[in-house]
DNA sequence: AAGCGAACCTGGCTGC
DNA sequence: TGCAGCCAGGTTCGCT
């Protein structure tokens, strides 16, 4: 479910109960997600303060005081909501009453003020784990991520950089991790439309033989960072279960020009009509006309 | 080595 | 109404 827009929208949703708070005790309701979980999880985080929250790719971090980092991955199905004794209001939100667990609640975070975090994920492809601090870079969940594409380095040089002299097709590049890490299915085809570049370009097309960013290069990596912006103002995109953590809708689907939108007209005026093309059993989105 | 398809798992929607 | 089939926002494994 969720790319980078997606879990930024839940880590700012969550930092205002987290941060700073005392963890009390967890519930842990199943042995394993995507992965097990680490042994001893919940009593580990008993009694530990979350000192900050922080968001690397589609990965949350929750730093503890004891100087161990909690790692959360939202999978394609995972979601936060937060609730408190009698529904309170805290930092300008509402949130609700503590209501009965539901199915496919597999960690609640009972926080000292009271707040009550759960964690939700009925495909279980999410994943927790703790990492002491000073591994984080090189733990297996982040040793791998490529650039991260709201930072600075994201800039036509360093797309040409990645996609130079590579032969699979531009869709498939930017949906690899290990080159740039945070877009997925949606912003993808999103991207290519803004950029006006076809997914099944080869990567290595925007980049000179040598490895310098031709305009292509250039076209993306502005429509990468747009696109992206875009989705985290407007609270992510809920297609079917993405929820803000007080359960607000996030409304940036309203704003697809190609996604979900097949045998629809492109919205620009010399632009023809969406298609939708299966790659490894995953839907694209793009026009065939002004995409090339 | 790079690139591609399948598998992991559950729920919701469509169409017969 | 019931059920089979298809689809879903991610990641990883295994086979060319």
């Amino acid at each position: 479910m969720p790319e980078l827009p997606e879990v930024e929208t839940v880590r700012r949703g969550l930092a205002p109960v987290m941060e700073g708070a005392v963890i009390d005790h967890v519930e842990q309701r199943r042995g394993d997600l995507r992965s097990p979980f680490p042994k001893n999880f919940a009593g580990r985080l008993a009694g530990r303060r979350i000192t900050g929250l922080g968001r690397r790719a589609k990965y949350i971090t929750a730093d503890l005081d004891d100087g161990t980092v909690l790692v959360i991955h939202l999978g394609m199905s995972g979601s936060f909501r937060i609730e408190t004794a009698g529904g309170a209001k805290i930092a300008g939100r509402f949130y609700h009453p503590r209501s009965a667990l539901r199915a496919h609640d597999h960690v609640v975070l009972h926080l000292s003020s009271g707040a009550v975090v759960v964690f939700n994920d009925p495909r279980r492809f999410g994943l927790m784990d703790l990492v002491p601090r000073a591994e984080l870079g090189t733990s297996k969940h982040f040793k791998g991520l490529g650039l991260e594409p709201l930072g600075n380095e994201l800039d036509g040089a360093a797309l040409a950089r990645l996609f130079a002299g590579r032969k699979a097709p531009l869709k498939a590049s930017l949906m690899d991790q290990r080159l740039i890490a945070g877009l997925g299915n949606i912003y993808v085809s999103e991207a290519l439309w803004r950029a006006k570049l076809s997914p099944d370009r080869k990567a290595g097309t925007i980049a000179t033989p040598g490895g310098k960013a031709k305009p292509a290069a250039e076209a993306l990596a502005g429509a990468i960072r747009d696109v992206l912006q875009a989705a985290v103002k407007a609270g992510g995109s809920s297609l079917r279960d993405h929820r803000q953590v007080d359960g607000e809708l996030g409304y940036f689907q309203h704003e697809f020009a190609v996604y979900g939108r097949e045998g629809e007209p492109c919205l620009r005026e010399d632009g023809g009509t969406i298609r939708r093309k299966v790659h490894s059993s995953r839907s694209t989105f793009y026009c065939p006309v002004c995409q090339r």
